[in-house]
This record gives C-alpha cells, structure tokens and sequence, in this order.
DNA sequence: GAAAAATCTTGACAGTGTAAAGTTTCTTGC
DNA sequence: GCAAGAAACTTTACACTGTCAAGATTTTTC
C-alpha cells in the first residue's frame, strides 16, 4: 500500500471527516470538497465511494446512529428489570441529544428514517426496534395483555415523549436536565 | 407605482415564493436566485429586503408559524372546557405538520425557537405560550394546585408528546392518523 | 425641484455538486 | 509473472449558488 496514490480506506476517512466537520461546523458548513480536502484527496475522489453527496450524507447517518444504538444498549446493561431498563433508555436517548445537539438536527433532518408500529421489519430504524424490544419485555414481564392497537399507541407514546423532549431539547433553548427516576417515573412513559 | 422598475412589493412577494418553493420542492432546492427570479426579479434583488438568506428563511419560518398558530387558535374556538381545547389542541398541531411535512422539517431544522418553562417571556416560541395558557386554565378549572417544578414537568411531558408525535409523523413513515378523541384521551396528555 | 434614500440591475467572484476523460494502482486469471 | 481489466484517484469543465460592489432608476423628503 503506497500511501501517494491510494488512500487506503478513504471511505471510512470521508465519514470520519464528515461527522468531524458537522460536529465543528455544523451540517449547513459540510461540503463534499471540504470534507475531500480535509482528507488530502482531490475533490471528485468521493464519487469512487459514494454516488453523490446524499449517499455520503447517509452513510454517516448510519454511522451516527450506530454510536446511537451503542449507548442505549449501554445503558440497559444495568438494569434489573423492564421498568428500569425503559427509564433508562428514555434517559439515555434525551441525554445522547442533549450532548450532541448537532446530531439530532443531522439524524433528522429529512425523512430518513421508517417504523412500522404494528408489522414487524428488521429493516425499521434500529433504535425504534429496540424500544420496541424492551417495551415487549415489559409487557411480559408484568404479564398484561394488550391488543394490536393498544401495543401500537402504547408504542407510539412512547417513543414520542422521548424523541419529542430531545427534539425540543435540541430545537428550543429549554432545558431538560432533571432527575429523570424522580421527576419521570416509568408510569408516565408507559400509561 | 410604475409596474416596470419598481416591483411594489416584493418582500412579501418573496416570503410568498419561497413558501412555495419549499412546498413544491423542499428546502433543500430553495435558492435565492430561484425565489427571485419566480418574483421576475434580478439575483440581487433579495438584498434590499434581506440582508442574506438566512434572514429570508427567518421572515419565511415566521410566516409559516403564524398560519400554525392561527390553525390552532382556530382549533380550541368550539371547545367548552379546557380538557377538550388541550386535545384539540394537540390534535390539530399534529394534523397540521402531518398535512405539511415539509413545513415541520423547514421550521425545525435549526435551533430557532425560545421557550421558557419557568419564567415568562413574550418572545416565547407562540404555539409553545398557547399551550402553557390552556394548560394554566386546565390547572384552573380543575381547582388543581401544582409546584413551579411539577408544572414545568407537565408542560415539557405535554409538548414533547404532541411535538414528537408531529416529529416522529413527518420524519419516519409511521402514520399516526387516529381518532385521537378515543385513542388518545386527555388524560394521557395531562398525568 | 434638488438632494437623499430606497429599490432594483448588472457584473463579478469564490465556492458548490457533479459529470467526463485521463492517470495511476490494485486485482484477477492464466 | 504478466497482461487485462477493475478500482481508485486526478484533472478539467460546467452550471449553479450566495454575496458583494458599482451603477441605474424610482420614490421620498425638505
């Protein structure tokens, strides 16, 4: 591998140098020929990787959203049941925001994300899934039963109260540092 | 008012035109060229209104949020308590983004609005101060006596139910188009 | 009615995304 | 081990973008 000609692995160094510049510059600031030069390659080099901007753009959405899942999946480890696991997610995905404002605005930018509430698709965004996952949990655990269009509001709630205080954490200048166990017990998250 | 040189009024046109743009085509292929010229007007012609784009998108985001707020205004006028013009409310705020997903992705895709829980502030993000005035009223009908802190909690858990509801509606395919009066009771916006 | 201010045009510049054609390196099949 | 082709990268080019400066035209002000 003679470093003058080819990279390497410039595609993971394009989404590296990408999330660098959102993180400096925010993603209004990104550019693909910014994001090129920051990788000491010429400007046209990106479309060897990616079709265009947007897929680039996507490329580090999913690398976002990895780092994403692995903190909420850090932060049920500790938990000793499905109540506590959701609290826990719940905060974790607000605080996630909360310390990255700039990620949220990226994640969502644009409708590129699906879900389906009732059907299940491994294809749905992952940390939907997850949710979803330990929402099941809990039902089990406290052995309800519930309906189809039940579980789907239930759901639905759910993820709404968590990613509506991030999005208004991140979008608005309110604060939504609490004490999450005290101030937002699990009853709440789940009706 | 000679109709050659002199357009009349062009601000308003402008503000006109890009709320079109973005509905036909997005924010993302909204250029100041292409507002000007839809208004027969030369590229430049924005900087004597604007001093640059972003203080179009602004005067546009607040034209945008006015029709919001009329639409809810609208929405709490036929309710006879305030259980009814909070549910109402937050019916027709998700409606209204659901009906406009661009909208929701132009208004939010920027840390653009202030809201204070605690304190007062005119300058408050509207739809968040007609939200607090309706719910003060639900307190009030209710003969209900809160905390400073228990009421800033009920306002957030209320907003960021609807908000991300809104958010979740125009960012991800899930549709959340049900019949809220059954499905989503007001008792589940106000614990 | 002249001076000043507001509005709009023209021309220019650097920065952008992306396509086409050419160059260099790596991989593959024999 | 070596030719052929694929992959990675550069160079050149073009249309489009935001913004500025200088000038033209109209309206307002006194």
């Amino acid at each position: 591998m003679s470093d003058s000609y080819h990279h390497g692995n410039l595609r993971q160094a394009l989404i590296d140098a990408g999330i660098r510049i959102i993180n400096e510059e925010g993603e209004g600031r990104l550019s693909l020929r910014k994001v090129a030069a920051s990788c000491n390659v010429s400007h046209a080099a990106p479309y060897a990787h990616f079709k265009d901007k947007e897929e680039l753009l996507d490329a580090i959405k999913n690398n976002v959203t990895d780092r994403f899942m692995s903190e909420l999946k850090d932060s049920v480890k500790d938990s000793s049941n499905a109540d506590e696991a959701l609290v826990n997610m719940g905060k974790r995905y607000v605080d996630f925001f909360v310390k990255n404002p700039d990620y949220f605005k990226f994640l969502f930018s644009s409708q590129n994300i699906t879900a389906h509430l009732g059907s299940d698709d491994e294809n749905d965004y992952p940390p939907f899934l997850f949710l979803k996952e330990h929402y099941l949990k809990y039902l089990k655990e406290h052995g309800l039963k519930k309906t189809k269009k039940e579980k789907e509001i239930d759901l639905l709630q759910l993820w709404s109260s968590v990613h509506g205080l991030a999005s208004i954490a991140c979008m608005s200048g309110v604060e939504v540092s609490f004490d999450w166990e005290k101030e937002i017990p699990g009853d709440i998250l789940i009706r």
